[in-house]
DNA sequence: TATTGTTATACTCTATAACTATA
DNA sequence: TATAGTTATAGAGTATAACAATA
């Protein structure tokens, strides 16, 4: 039903008798506290769904780039993602270590790195994301799909 | 201008010079992802406001809601908050010892301690609250009004 | 038995600074 | 001199498990 007239005023997410009777104050009026939940539930269950293949969040969201910009290089990733580059460096490292990315010199710049996916890489990626694409659903089911539209349509492209 | 109508659609936050052209892929299509982003841009400018407080956001929302429910326990606290147990005593820790909050014995439980704020914690607070009105404020401006309000109203009591 | 607060451990994330090699 | 990748460090956050005191 798509409607035209204003939606009905969302309600709390999480049923009442889970929730302590504690007064939030002045939390209930930033808009920051309640994206920190969001995020935090977020991570759990992307983790909790992904264990299957041991990706991260940070681990499947560098996977996901590579994979569509083979031979970027790790500052371009890093700025991408806002992962600083020294922790890249770390994490790069732990998935190479499990043969799934790899990091070939760059011919046009010697100080470059320039990453790709392995055979293995690629095959894990694609498990990875329908596994994602549960998460997602999963999150759509918790939010709501009205605040689920609302929010993605709010929060896409930041 | 309070519009009837539906908004122009949105477009992405950071000024394109700003953004690589870097391919997100999938990463398109996961609401978490762009809300991590959001959250920790949060992150990044409320710990930059609140420096002068020296506060971090989950000191401050623990001080705020010890200010709100004065004599709750930590369970509570930390179950309101989605904090767990074991780290709020650190975190309790740090702030006791900047005489910012107490805990007192429970006269009904002896396994309770009744957490309150001193006469410090509450001046401390009303300067962190002003600094995160501040943030706020920022948070708006940086979405924009339209954006800003339709995500708070798709997080509100998540 | 269950709950509250506590200690301890391990791992991840974040923020820095400094180093090297290349440009 | 600036950039790319690296190493190292310190402080937070997260997730557990186990323990003593109390209910």
């Amino acid at each position: 039903m798509r409607s035209g007239k204003r939606a009905a005023k969302l309600t709390a997410v999480h049923p009442a008798e889970s929730r302590p009777a504690v007064d939030l104050d002045d939390l209930n009026n930033r808009l920051g506290y309640f994206v920190r939940r969001v995020q935090v539930w977020v991570f759990q269950d992307f983790i909790r769904r992904l264990s299957g293949v041991d990706l991260s969040p940070a681990q499947f969201s560098v996977l996901v780039v590579i994979g569509a910009n083979a031979g970027l290089s790790q500052s371009a990733l890093a700025a991408t993602l806002g992962i600083e580059r020294a922790r890249l460096v770390r994490l790069l490292h732990g998935l190479e270590q499990r043969a799934l990315t790899q990091r070939l010199d760059d011919a046009d710049d010697g100080r470059r790195h320039a990453l790709h996916l392995t055979r293995d890489g690629r095959k894990l990626l694609t498990r990875a994301k329908a596994l994602a694409a549960e998460h997602e659903a999963a999150l759509k089911e918790k939010l709501g799909p009205e605040r689920y539209r609302m929010m993605f349509e709010a929060a896409r492209g930041f």
